[in-house]
DNA sequence: TTATAAATCAATAACTATTCTTATTTAGGA
DNA sequence: TCCTAAATAAGAATAGTTATTGATTTATAA
């Protein structure tokens, strides 16, 4: 897609198709997913992809500030595209992932706490679903 | 120690000697442990302890409430005993992990994000601690 | 105290997400 | 189009964690 790449351009990114599929995928169709899923889903476009390549890309876009890793479910990593403010609710009992946008903590942003100078926060809450809830 | 076991008796968790230590070690020595660093230092005094016992024994713990599983370095947990309204900083020169008792966010429990109700909420922050930002 | 079943233990094998290595291919400028 | 550094694919290696196993220990009751 044409606005990814000059998203590319403006971070100084090599614009390989790889790349350009990674990033549409996270930013302009899913958050939060595994690289496994990510592997899954670009793997029918693209076969020869693999998946030690797309580990590498996520550092890649994680170093330029594209994209973030979400640690909320303690065995696996997943993979959203940046934005401000917004945060992860796990729920415990069907195991998805949310985003919550509800954001009563972003003026912590480069304040201090404790004397630490706060850069990035991230917020991960757990708890029943609303569909797990009636049932 | 006498009172760790009493809190082993209310929670129905066995007193075994491996358990008290680690118990104590988290409780009323240090926080945020990873596995391996709690091995190193019950090794020390109970030389036959195993990690795969304390992980299991950790995994314990967890499910009865009395520590708190924390990923803030992705690459490894650490483990604390649970205290409400607390959380925890990185900082990425000393990749130390410091607790945050400031609290703005205690409000959330119980409370529906987008309808999906809040059991727990863990904050993570990243940053630069008092310590390196003086250098 | 002793018997017995259940729980716990240590040791190690197995598993899995992630990172590393290397030969090959590609993007983008000259 | 050609050149060169950078990126990729494939699979091996690593590391944290979990599962298995068989032996030991413990709690409880007789």
């Amino acid at each position: 897609m044409q606005e990814t790449i000059s998203i590319f351009k403006e971070h100084n990114i090599r614009a390989t198709h790889q790349r350009v599929q990674l990033y549409d995928l996270l930013a302009r169709e899913e958050g939060h997913l595994t690289a496994d899923q990510i592997y899954e889903k670009i793997h029918k476009k693209m076969p020869s992809l693999s998946l030690a390549t797309i580990y590498a890309t996520l550092e890649i876009f994680k170093k330029k500030g594209l994209v973030n890793e979400v640690r909320i479910d303690f065995s696996k990593s997943c993979f959203d595209a940046r934005r401000e403010g917004h945060h992860h609710f796990l729920c415990k009992k069907c195991k998805r992932i949310f985003d919550v946008d509800m954001m009563p903590c972003s003026a912590l942003k480069n304040r201090k706490a404790d004397g630490h100078l706060i850069e990035e926060f991230q917020g991960y809450f757990y708890g029943i679903c609303k569909e797990c809830q009636s049932k």
